[in-house]
RNA sequence: GUCCCCAUCGUCUAGAGGCCUAGGACACCUCCCUUUCACGGAGGCGACCGGGGUUCGAAUCCCCGUGGGGACGCCA
């Protein structure tokens, strides 16, 4: 039997980070045995779907590369699927009406959780032999609530948790249709695993509770099981329960972020799963690697340290033409791109190191894409205002060596050897460390302390850049 | 309250009764490299929640505690 998976997101925010876990292991378990992946929205709670959270969940997976072989399909545009299935199961006996009010129903909870009960439905309508039911009141509309079993167990492997097991007594018959008419979601849920044949479901395990009651309604519909896999939640970096009100962020917040989607896709797939000793692998080799029985049962904590650390190695693994796009997009966002052709005044555009060699240069000591932009536009533009300390290192003692080396400067031709060669020589004449001369061009060069190798910074800037902004230290 | 689930370094995890003196990775610390900050390299610190069983032998199996989480909607 062909795999099936789905990924089945109800539109009310975001695609979050425990979402995109989710989806991904779907997906790759899909992919991982040649199966079918299926994105269904689950929009059937009018009040709180909307089109922007469709958008946001489609955005969402787009960006991390999680393609569906099915879909998306919504729940809002199945109901006459819907409606047919729950007219067999009252015409079967399997489902019935009930006229409880919800101001009823809000008693009896209150009620049962004062007693330390369960709180549950009474039965009061259900119909079994040899009951006599209340008579129907007028002007209401009834809902429709699942026949569920009242005595025996229901069992299931779960793929991640091992075998559950509840006991019927424990389940109440739960509402599967509104009084408007519209179906709920336990029940979409049953209906479109069974119709989609999905052989196995993958998701949160806040579904646990759920997964008896699926499957009582898949057995009263003569379906065939799928099996479940529970995954457990992801925590925040603090270690506390994401929510929206505390840490959850869209996956696309990670992007706005700085992170590579690699990086996120390689920081997820080990969050909660293992290959072994494996650390670094690509989507490919997670898809080849990828199965169910290697997924840790208990919750796990986000660790941005972590990200970074991966985000570092797919910043300098990634392709520089791909990068040079990304950077670019960063900077126009943020205003900054005329910044790289403001320049220093004495600048010529054509002169302008190309952004694929800074990058290449830049990219080694960068852990986060906008950190990355930002030492790009330093280098570029060296805004005067964010030259610090600027007396310190260049000092009076040091002055004349710098005015020589840029003389000498003048007239070598122009590679990172020959620079350092040149730097060493004045070095040596004046009887200095490296640093004392290499520190104040560093600083006049790309207007911070921090940069990589002065002399490589030199060659890709340019000899006649390089010396127009050491000459307008120096006059 | 009731039911369900979970429990190895600070964090992510390896671990299927002897391969465990518990391995790897992030973080942290030290040293090396070095032209600053990084990168990189070499080391180091650091964990089986507690108690009972079972067994020649338990991180691993069982039971009981404890702690954490989830679910109990005409939400999904």
């Amino acid at each position: 039997m062909t795999v099936r998976t789905r990924f089945a997101p109800s539109p009310t925010g975001f695609l979050h980070i425990g979402g995109a876990r989710t989806a991904l292991f779907s997906w790759a378990y899909a992919k991982r045995n040649q199966g079918q992946f299926i994105l269904r929205i689950e929009d059937t709670d009018v009040e709180r779907s909307t089109p922007e959270a469709v958008q946001a969940i489609l955005d969402g997976m787009h960006w991390l590369g999680l393609s569906y072989d099915e879909g998306p399909f919504y729940q809002m545009q199945r109901m006459e699927t819907y409606k047919k299935v729950l007219k067999t199961m009252l015409d079967a006996g399997t489902a019935y009406h009930c006229y409880s009010s919800k101001e009823e129903l809000d008693t009896l909870r209150e009620t049962q959780m004062q007693q330390g009960a369960k709180p549950r439905y009474d039965g009061k309508w259900r119909p079994d032999s040899g009951k006599i039911l209340p008579e129907v009141p007028q002007n209401i509309s009834p809902v429709v609530r699942f026949k569920n079993p009242q005595s025996g167990l229901v069992a299931w492997d779960d793929l991640v948790k091992g075998r559950i097991e509840i006991a019927n007594a424990e389940l109440d018959d739960l509402i599967i249709a509104r009084a408007d008419g519209t179906p709920t979601y336990n029940f979409c849920v049953v209906v479109d695993d069974f119709e989609m044949g999905i052989t196995q479901v993958i998701r949160g395990d806040d579904h646990v509770n759920n997964t008896p009651r699926q499957i009582n309604m898949l057995v009263a519909l003569g379906a065939t099981i799928p099996q479940y896999a529970h995954l457990s939640m992801i925590l925040g970096d603090d270690g506390q329960k994401l929510s929206k009100r505390h840490g959850a962020v869209s996956v696309m917040q990670y992007h706005e972020d700085g992170y590579l989607k690699e990086a996120v896709l390689n920081y997820l797939a080990r969050l909660g799963w293992s290959h072994g000793d494996a650390e670094i692998f690509n989507m490919q080799q997670f898809c080849e690697w990828f199965d169910l029985d290697h997924i840790t049962p208990s919750a796990a904590q986000f660790n941005t340290e972590k990200l970074n650390w991966l985000n570092a190695h797919y910043i300098k693994e990634a392709n520089l033409e791909v990068l040079a796009d990304d950077i670019s997009a960063r900077l126009q966002s943020n205003g900054l791109q005329a910044n790289i052709y403001a320049g220093h005044g004495a600048s010529n555009l054509t002169a302008v190191p190309d952004l694929k060699s800074v990058l290449n240069l830049y990219r080694e000591r960068a852990n986060n894409l906008n950190q990355l932009a930002k030492d790009v536009v330093y280098f570029y533009a060296r805004p005067q205002a964010n030259i610090v300390d600027i007396e310190k290192h260049i000092t009076p003692e040091v002055k004349p060596a710098l005015q020589k080396l840029s003389q000498q400067l003048a007239v070598i031709n122009w590679s990172a050897e020959a620079i350092h060669h040149e730097i060493n020589a004045i070095v040596t004449e004046f009887g200095f460390k490296f640093p004392k001369v290499a520190m104040p061009l560093r600083v006049m060069l790309t207007g911070t302390a921090q940069s990589p190798s002065i002399d490589q910074v030199m060659a890709i800037l340019g000899q006649k850049e390089t010396l127009a902004r050491i000459e307008s230290f120096l006059s």
